[in-house]
DNA sequence: GTCGTGTCGAACCGAGCGGTTCGATTGGCT
DNA sequence: AGCCAATCGAACCGCTCGGTTCGACACGAC
């Protein structure tokens, strides 16, 4: 509501760019080391486990700090998925649109797409949420849509492109992109989600799949 | 270490069998109350958010007799877990044996595999054994090879003999059968245990997804 | 009938939880 | 220099947890 020159902004952005005195909770320095921290404690001890005292202390933050930033444990959380949600799932899609044949486009994004998946990080987040989509149905779909869903979302559209030009013959785009994505993280991601694997899948096994998976994909699909 | 004759047993086991009084923490029926219980109160809280006040009422059953059955809540749940394996995944195997040709015969076990691991029960348990994997990997070990592993082992003979049989070419039994669970759950279950699908998938598309998916598997490996 | 024992139920324990409060401290601002 | 607000840190709150204890009770064994 108060009125302010165009001056009076480009100083005070000026001022925050270098090193400014932040308004309670609004310093996001401090805001994103809290989230360094409480991703420490979340992922080895679980949602329920772990204890805003611990994430205190792992974030070197007072507790009267950590609630000034956010609201409780659970708007905590799902602040923390929320940013977590993009560095994981980004730098993949343009594997798909790159250069080389539509083997070597389809293997590259499965490699990936498997890479991805079943690294030790990403593998205790999914963990995570899936123990809290009961309680917290929004944060589990948000989550699936920015991981499985958008992946899902780009090879359908890539499917689709194929198919008009004459390389693919897919009747059902959904469900080929879905077949894909399972086939490309086939006999790692359920046994790693079930700890029945405790080490990330080497790059050769990687590799070896996701080459099958195109195989088997092709075998079905192509024109 | 006590000598007693044939006749002490057969009086004993004849007594059980109707109405017995049983030494504490040792009668079936109640363990079983206490476990059906527990169930309930697992399923719809979560591991960590089931208190054993809940789990003694949901059970009808006091406190003290609880720990008198089991030990604590850890010992309580791999209990419960160890029972219900057995329920979840008997009844299919069977499918892959019966008459018909190798496609009746996948599609059978395809729907059937589908079927139960998108049930509303199963989707719960495999998301509270998950959530708790990182403090008991033992239990999501065995979990994983009573089901997931145990259908791949079946699958795994099946290829075998029919690619001896010359009905398939199967190069890698243990990726193929793997390749062929995650095609028959293609689109659901991981969905499901993300919180992205509330509801169990019908049975036309348990049954289109899987006919896709031995559409699939045989354009890739029928000899 | 009386004894023995498995169960009940409620009180109880110490610990840890999420969350709040408040005085002391610090370091940018004017 | 002196103000002021963001942060600190420790104590504190009410509550619930997993787990224990114990007297009352009910019922099968003899």
């Amino acid at each position: 509501m108060a009125h302010m020159t165009m001056q009076d902004h480009t100083e005070k952005a000026e001022a925050c760019a270098l090193k400014r005195r932040h308004a309670a909770g609004e310093d996001p320095e401090k805001r994103h080391q809290i989230l360094v921290g409480a991703w420490r404690v979340f992922v080895e001890q679980g949602f329920d486990a772990a204890s805003m005292n611990s994430i205190c202390k792992a974030a070197g933050v007072s507790k009267g700090t950590l609630y000034v930033y956010f609201e409780n444990k659970e708007d905590l959380f799902v602040a923390l998925v929320e940013e977590k949600r993009q560095d994981f799932f980004d730098g993949i899609f343009e594997r798909l649109v790159g250069a080389g044949s539509i083997e070597e486009r389809l293997l590259a994004y499965a490699m990936g797409l498997s890479e991805q998946l079943n690294s030790e990080e990403v593998i205790r987040a999914q963990r995570i949420v899936i123990s809290v989509v009961e309680r917290m149905p929004d944060l589990g779909r948000r989550f699936y849509d920015a991981g499985a869903a958008h992946f899902l979302g780009r090879l359908h559209g890539f499917l689709r492109e194929e198919t008009e030009a004459g390389t693919l013959v897919v009747p059902d785009f959904e469900l080929a992109a879905a077949q894909f994505v399972e086939l490309a993280t086939t006999g790692t991601w359920r046994a790693r989600m079930f700890g029945r694997r405790e080490d990330e899948p080497t790059a050769e096994e990687i590799e070896y799949v996701a080459r099958e998976a195109v195989a088997m994909f092709l075998a079905k699909y192509r024109a």
